[in-house]
DNA sequence: AGGATAGCCTGCGGGC
DNA sequence: TGCCCGCAGGCTATCC
């Protein structure tokens, strides 16, 4: 399931693919996964897709990431804004490799280098619970949709959480999966995070001390971070821009693990429903 | 208005 | 073996 650490994966294993490469075709398969958007008079409104939205014709400068979510950014301005949302994967198909090809719902053949396409780039969902979105403009990206979004989780701090979190009595757990709250955190992470911090998920989130809000603060990004250096969470359907999954999984120290003994003190993992999302928690850890 | 809930969607694994 | 059900979950719309 693609989170922050997932993403910023992607982000990094297509940038030398893709940064400074023109896009000669694109095709989308499912128009309906896709939202162009153009500002008009009376602001930014939805229009129909057209090539040049997705990209055709344009150079790309840059992948930008903002929690789960990738911006691929022309040098023209124009932006393509993607969500992996639960099974997604954009990927790179070098020339000669295999991606199944269920469920692709767009690629984009970049212009051939020395007049050999070595590969091209591809958008799977299966779940669709992704999709794309095209601006015109990167600020038109930030008012339609990271401008809600809540400051990114990978570089969050202590002031920014308090603030965000205000007076909530919502539960820890549901309150760090809302993305204008943090962006990036998902069941995951959220679960590891809470561990490391000894905070119980069902704590409301305005029963937490100073001192455990800025121990939650410090230890997402370290979880996150832990967590891209290993490849990222491969529990079904993620891999890089490369295809390749990741090992992240395998170091989660509750997410995964109910019924199983605590690393740290063997007590049996306790899982429950939090925030409507399977939580599993140390009993004898968290408080 | 904050917070809870339903619904979207496919694949897979458990149980019978 | 095969079928059905439940579950996985990011996010939005809707309701209370």
């Amino acid at each position: 399931m693609p989170e922050l650490p997932e993403v910023e994966r992607v982000r990094l294993t297509l940038t030398p693919h893709l940064v400074g490469r023109t896009m000669a075709r694109a095709r989308l398969h499912r128009p309906d996964i896709c939202e162009c958007f153009s500002a008009g008079a009376k602001g930014i409104k939805k229009v129909r897709c057209t090539r040049a939205a997705l990209l055709e014709g344009e150079t790309v400068q840059e992948l930008r990431r903002h929690g789960k979510q990738l911006a691929i950014i022309a040098r023209s301005g124009r932006v393509l804004c993607v969500h992996l949302g639960m099974s997604g994967q954009l990927r790179w198909k070098a020339k000669g490799a295999r991606v199944k090809p269920t469920h692709v719902h767009a690629e984009w053949f970049p212009v051939p280098k020395e007049g050999v396409l070595e590969g091209h780039l591809v958008f799977r969902d299966p779940r669709r619970f992704g999709g794309l979105w095209t601006f015109e403009s990167l600020e038109a990206l930030h008012r339609a949709r990271w401008d809600s979004l809540g400051p990114d989780a990978l570089t969050l701090t202590a002031a920014q959480l308090r603030e965000n979190l205000g007076a909530s009595k919502r539960p820890i757990k549901a309150a760090l999966l809302d993305q204008r709250v943090i962006a990036g955190v998902g069941n995951i992470y959220a679960d590891e995070a809470l561990f490391l911090s000894g905070v119980a998920p069902v704590r409301p989130a305005n029963a937490l001390s100073r001192g455990e809000l800025t121990k939650l603060a410090r230890n997402i990004p370290v979880v996150l971070r832990r967590s891209i250096a290993t490849g990222g969470s491969t529990l079904r359907d993620y891999v890089d821009g490369d295809g390749k999954m990741g090992k992240a999984q395998e170091r989660n120290a509750v997410y995964g693990r109910s019924g199983k003994a605590c690393l740290v003190c063997g007590t049996p993992l306790r899982t429950a429903q939090v925030g409507q999302r399977t939580t599993v928690w140390c009993p004898e850890c968290q408080h």
